[in-house]
DNA sequence: TATCAACACTGTAGTAACTACAGACACAAG
DNA sequence: CTTGTGTCTGTAGTTACTACAGTGTTGATA
């Protein structure tokens, strides 16, 4: 049960994690992944439970959770009374700054939208769009 | 026309603009601004064209064009022949990144959503959202 | 056994776009 | 002349990595 388990070096886990090499050094630095067993040699091994860490940082990060987001999670999962309500509520905290952070974007993009509406992109000098980035309120 | 012009110290211009001193400073440094006269004391001095300048990179910002972005669009507004054609590509370029950036977040809020609905929120442990972190394909 | 490629190690520095000091100097008002 | 506010420089910190350089390890082959 211990066997194959632990002879997952770096290279392996980037492979089966996605998460790059140098990624997963960062994290350790970071205090997101603990030290890992070494080789005779020094190399890192990892095992099961490492890798199911590392995946889930890696999702969490997709999701758009920052480091230090995932760090609570991470907390949360590992204190036995691992609080659902906890939990809940920072996803729902997160979600609701995505949803800002899109509604942000949708304005630009608005903007940007009518901007190049204005301008039929001639060899013209007297841009448009540089006249209202200058001159606008 | 040359008098109150050039009395503008970086407070003031920071108060006009809305961008922070150590920012209108920062874009001395990056070089979006270039180095202002100076009081004989030292002090920095904006005049009504560096106030443009910093309106112009703030509007840019705002609109989400990184700094090279606003550097280049800066660049096509000072060579005489500014070219209207470049400027637009730009900012649909620009544009096309901040719709596809939109996409992404509409992606997570999609999942984030889903995985909060799974977990009703109560003191227990075993919260779905963290296994599915752990968990999923 | 020697050797070789492929891998891993550490430590440092760079990225974007600021922000935040510390310690020193400038300027205006009382 | 002092006091208070403003500004100066230079450096370091932030987030989440990424990219080296220079050295050591591993495993397979000749």
């Amino acid at each position: 049960m211990a066997s194959r388990n632990a002879d997952i070096t770096i290279g392996e886990a980037s492979r089966r994690t996605g998460c790059k090499i140098e990624t997963i050094r960062y994290y350790e630095r970071a205090g997101l992944m603990p030290a890992p067993p070494r080789s005779s040699g020094g190399y890192r091994l990892y095992g099961e439970a490492l890798l199911k860490r590392l995946n889930f940082i890696r999702r969490g990060r997709e999701l758009g959770f920052s480091l230090n987001r995932v760090r609570e999670l991470l907390a949360l999962a590992e204190g036995g009374g691992s609080n659902c309500r906890e939990v809940k509520a920072a996803t729902l905290d997160h979600l609701s700054e995505i949803e800002s952070k899109i509604a942000d974007l949708n304005r630009m993009a608005e903007v940007l939208k009518q901007k190049a509406a204005l301008c039929e992109g001639g060899n013209v000098p007297d841009c448009p769009i540089l006249e209202t980035l200058f001159d606008e309120c």
